[in-house]
DNA sequence: AATGAATGAGAATTCATTCAT
DNA sequence: AATGAATGAATTCTCATTCAT
């Protein structure tokens, strides 16, 4: 590899990282597990083997942090929508259908982060994120809670829990890689945004209050 | 391998096919996956490697019949809960609560048929009957929809597809061999009893009717 | 396996021995060597694999057999136009002729006894089957060299082994379960007499006398 | 292992690729394929077995390329033979004269490379060859068609076939481990020369014109 | 004599990680 | 700091032969 005389030694260094990073997220995203292999990663980033454990102490470490990289961002909408102004359940409702819709649009990569056979290691730290986004989606319970909207009885961090894995579970069938329906539905009209609203719904109301009669 | 006199040769072929079973069933339920070489189970069913394939002709094949036969008296279970007389909320309670109850009591055997990772192929079968479960709630979901006592708007097969995620979701933290919460859980007073009926109630609201206010 | 009462011992054995070759046979000329399996003969003869091993001390003794008596068949029909009465390029022509015309009628079979990779001892035994045959045709060429028809300074030997090595190589190429040319050529008109001419034409003129000028 | 220090890079790849060939040719030629083991071949070319994977993507790979380096030669030997601008007859009887003697002179090698029992892809490779060096024989004999030195009614093509099996089952019997009476024959006098002639003389009589008569 | 279940040696291949240059 | 060739452990599956019944 070539690089500018003026670049300091730190700036290569990010920028290695970086590529080692971005090249290991494409190939995840293009060909799934399989595709994660160190020396693909590197030939991908232009650097030797070798080179990659300069950055990063194992294979491991180095699609861990791919996947928390990209599942931090899915926490981070829907923290911020769980700290938005609206309702609990217009707040349940978007983190939700947000969810679907943003995994629906990279689904190869969605499927590999969620669902994907993958090493032991790696599926323990998808269980951090997915508990990452139950812990946001058990503040808005908590707040539904809170201003009843939801129902007081049922403990907020099995309900989130239960919710998360709903609409992953929801997800897994479209996002599959067998699954032919959802081929290209981004690019037809309403499919996936029926899904996630229907999905959404489902959740919602397995924690919404009952409305009191009369 | 010393046979009694007594046994017809029927009998040690299909003994010999059940321990071979039992013993990988055994394998995983102690182990999980890593435990499942075809090695492993031959010296604890007492038998040379190369016998096991007169029994199944592959590695996979073997262990997705454990799995089968495990997952399937479950599918037998929900479905008779399915199709009992009760009121679809009470079987869908009971089909929840029935199913957490008892993954609990093996905890390790049920994280590796539902979460554990694992090789592909095995993977694709554990689908099947995520399906047929799946199937069992959207038949009571259908019949709650006919009956009145779930909301008409939605698709069944979403709505049951969120259901077995969500109560499915809800089981694997508590089963993780990470967790220790819930280890010997089972011998204490009432924390998966809890756990189960939390799980459940959050699962029937996510159908339920609202009740007609006034 | 059931028998008649009366058979006698030593009729049922013969029985099983020569049903043991027949299936043998037949499975060879049908699926070639990779379907030369111990059990599968056991089982195409209606008896149990150890009973193969009464008959025969080996697999390989067993297709050696069966390698010997196709083999020997030809040799003597080959054997039988060498002792002819007909002049020695006759005898010649007619015996690459008829070996071509017959290895044409079962291709599959003989393909697996000429040509097709088998197991070291039984290709050893295939030398010895075209040693005999070499032997045939060196007599046709002694008498022929005898009696002035063909060249006297060449090595009977030497000739028939190469007339040998001719004729078959001609052979396996239309031979060949890859080569579709002469799938079913023995029903059309005259591909396989033509080719078997031709063959046997180059074979003569290989030790035929050069006419004497004037 | 340890490498001078003036070896370059490219020199030492180049080098073990070279290695491994060797080590592969040099076992065939030693014991034949049953030598042809992967570990063998890496073991003597002192290198660790998962590194002749980096060179060669399969074990039938690296030995299709030792079968290929060598016989390739000698289907550029032939070529150089068939191109020159000797007669037809002499550019036939230098082919097979040579190819006979260039292949008792690495008789074990010959042997595996041309006759033994081996895998079936090794085998099918060794088609592509024959196929070549009938080629050669072909060009030949059309061009002694061609100016009337050969005969005119044969099919070329089957007569280079019958050609090429003939002097190649002419080598066979000498090449052959089993067969003593050549072993060393290439420091006794005159036994392979001799051998050498007489099969060419008669591979040469089968396409030659007859003479005019008066 | 017949059965046929059990045996078990044997060989190819993958890929994360290391370390000499 | 970068390179990338070398490592080698680890696991599946086949099938001729045996031998207890």
């Amino acid at each position: 590899m070539a690089y500018r005389k003026t670049d300091t030694v730190e700036a290569r260094l990010a920028d290695n990282r970086k590529r080692i990073l971005a090249a290991a997220r494409t190939l995840v995203a293009e060909g799934g597990w399989p595709e994660a292999q160190v020396s693909h990663v590197a030939a991908a980033a232009g650097l030797a083997t070798g080179s990659v454990y300069r950055y990063f102490p194992s294979k491991v470490d180095l699609f861990v942090e791919v996947l928390s990289t990209v599942s931090q961002r899915e926490v981070d909408v829907i923290e911020a929508i769980a700290g938005s102004e609206d309702s609990p359940a217009q707040r349940l409702e978007a983190a939700v259908t947000t969810f679907v819709l943003r995994a629906m649009r990279n689904r190869r990569l969605a499927y590999a982060l969620i669902a994907e056979p993958c090493e032991r290691e790696i599926d323990e730290a998808r269980l951090t994120y997915r508990h990452a986004i139950s812990a946001q989606i058990m503040r808005i319970v908590r707040d539904g809670q809170a201003c009843g909207a939801f129902r007081a009885g049922i403990d907020p961090s099995i309900a989130a829990t239960v919710i998360v894995g709903g609409f992953m579970e929801g997800l897994i069938g479209p996002l599959s890689p067998l699954n032919a329906d959802f081929a290209g539905a981004d690019r037809d009209g309403g499919a996936v945004p029926a899904l996630a609203s229907q999905i959404a719904e489902v959740c919602c109301a397995a924690v919404a209050a009952l409305p009191t009669p009369g």
